[in-house]
DNA sequence: AAGCTGCTGACAGGCTCCAT
DNA sequence: ATGGAGCCTGTCAGCAGCTT
């Protein structure tokens, strides 16, 4: 799925850093003595993005595959050579270098004296750097002998519900982006050879700026930031004025912004942060504390969502819930009773869980979330999926009230908030004493992820301890409501 | 990375006021 | 009466924040 190569000069990924910042790119060559925090589920994204790739493979007939792995990247390129000169109509990672830039394309079809490239991605749209991605490999290709007469981009279809076996006609759109690949040629040799300057120089002196996280996030942030305090202007959340304004004309901490320039939210925050005060609005919290009642029901989801829809009924990257934690309290202030769900490994869950759910939350309770967009559209799926329980999954959605409320429209305020109303920032701040350290899962994406690594498992022991972390780690994302509820009583 | 929601900034259109 | 400047309001796309 158009990953860079190695080892002969500029890989595509590089190069593609580097028209972000060249420096970036400067650092990947020479990496400088300073520890880069890696991503973790790099190798999950990796792994369903060689799925993708090979249910892509299958919109066309039959094809050769030039693989990675075991070959070096001169016999990958002599490899697809000798499949073009052997006639093949389709291959698959097709290899080429040229000005010192090595590129596989996902596909490379054959359409008479002329080729077509294929880039597969596991998005569902075009995004900007996409084009730049096809330019590259138009440029390597076009300039290794083929004539290049179509670019397409494959991409995953979010409508496409899935029936029995995959239908991949249905699973990918296609999108002809040949304009856009060879607009970009007129640009590309001057953006090599600056790249190419700044990897034969010193460190190139660029300063921090929005290229750092747009369109992607540098991996060399915390070397680059090192000199930016963690009360600075960059904290400051949401819209409003330009940070690198700022910054440019030497203003690095909060203190030292003129605060009459910021909108009403950031000035909010600027001045909690700097005063080190809280706030509270105590009609307000007492307004939202009587819009609940009880029995009290606090709920949260662990979903997963993947580009290949893996149930009948589903939809690329729909959320499927497969655990939920549930503390219910009978009265204000009560000791909660705790139930749980947690589905077996590879089994579709829905059903056995919505079911569960159902005879645990009775039907006039009031159901606390942290965000209520999230659980309410996770219920409502399934309210849709199976009729039989659309009423009574419905009329839960209706008692749901959302925790998130009052934080978000800053009726209470603790300056450690720090200008979110995210949980992971209010807990701490609320409730020290509630941490999540230690804990082998830590938030809902590494959720996620261990829960596929369950699926993945066959050792029972492992299953077991995977298990039982997740099971931890949801029950304190609900305990934690129930004793941020009690701070707010 | 997706999807939902609410906010914000940009922009168009309409209104008032005032100068000519 | 006409036309331009300035201001207000409504609409809308895009952004940012939240969850997983």
């Amino acid at each position: 799925m158009g990953n860079g190569g190695s080892g002969s000069g500029l890989s595509k990924t590089s190069l593609l850093k580097g028209i972000q910042c060249s420096k970036a790119l400067y650092l990947t060559k020479n990496p400088p003595d300073f520890e880069i925090p890696s991503a973790p589920d790099l190798e999950a994204k990796f792994e369903t993005g060689k799925e993708v790739g090979f249910l892509a493979q299958q919109l066309f007939l039959g094809g050769t595959e030039v693989p990675s792995s075991g070959l070096t990247v001169k016999e990958q390129i002599s490899r697809t050579r000798e499949l073009i000169d052997a006639g093949a109509k389709v291959i698959y990672e097709a290899s080429f270098a040229f000005d010192g830039i090595f590129i596989k394309a996902d596909i490379l079809v054959r359409t008479g004296a002329t080729w077509e490239i294929h880039e597969v991605k596991m998005s569902t749209k075009v995004k900007d750097p996409n084009y730049d991605d096809a330019a590259i490999q138009y440029y390597v290709i076009a300039n290794s002998g083929l004539t290049v007469s179509k670019v397409f981009l494959v991409h995953i279809n979010n409508q496409y519900v899935r029936q029995g076996e995959i239908d991949v006609h249905q699973l990918f759109v296609s999108e002809d982006i040949t304009d856009q690949a060879f607009a970009r040629q007129k640009g590309i040799q001057a953006i090599i050879a600056e790249l190419r300057k700044a990897l034969q120089g010193d460190e190139p002196s660029i300063d921090i700026g929005p290229y750092c996280s747009t369109p992607y996030e540098c991996e060399f942030i915390p070397y680059c930031w090192q000199h930016i305090p963690e009360d600075s202007i960059f904290s400051l959340k949401g819209r409003g004025i330009n940070k690198f304004d700022y910054y440019n004309q030497g203003i690095v901490r909060l203190e030292d912004l003129p605060l009459d320039k910021l909108n009403a939210a950031q000035k909010f925050q600027a001045i909690a942060t700097i005063s080190k005060k809280d706030s509270i609005k105590l009609s307000a919290v007492k307004g939202f504390l009587v819009s609940l009642w009880y029995p009290l029901c606090h709920l949260d989801f662990e979903t997963f969502d993947t580009p290949i829809p893996p149930f009948d009924g589903t939809r690329p990257y729909q959320k499927i819930p497969f655990q939920y934690s549930l503390h219910i309290q009978q009265t204000e202030g009560a000791e909660p009773v705790h139930y749980e769900y947690l589905a077996n490994p590879g089994e579709d869950p829905r059903r056995e869980l919505a079911e569960k759910l159902l005879s645990e939350i009775p039907k006039e309770a009031c159901l606390l979330t942290y965000n209520q967009v999230f659980e309410k559209g996770v219920l409502k799926t399934l309210a849709e999926f199976f009729p039989d329980l659309a009423a009574a999954i419905n009329g839960r959605i209706d008692n749901i009230r959302d925790l998130m409320t009052p934080f978000k429209k800053r009726d209470i305020y603790r300056w450690q908030m720090r200008g979110s109303y995210s949980i992971k920032e209010v807990l701490p701040a609320l409730v020290p004493e509630l941490s999540y350290d230690g804990l082998s899962v830590s938030d809902g994406m590494m959720a996620m992820r261990v829960y596929h690594e369950m699926c993945k498992t066959e050792d029972t022991a492992k299953v077991a301890k995977l298990r039982q972390g997740l099971l931890e780690y949801c029950r304190l994302d609900t305990l934690a409501m129930v004793k941020i509820l009690n701070k707010l009583l």
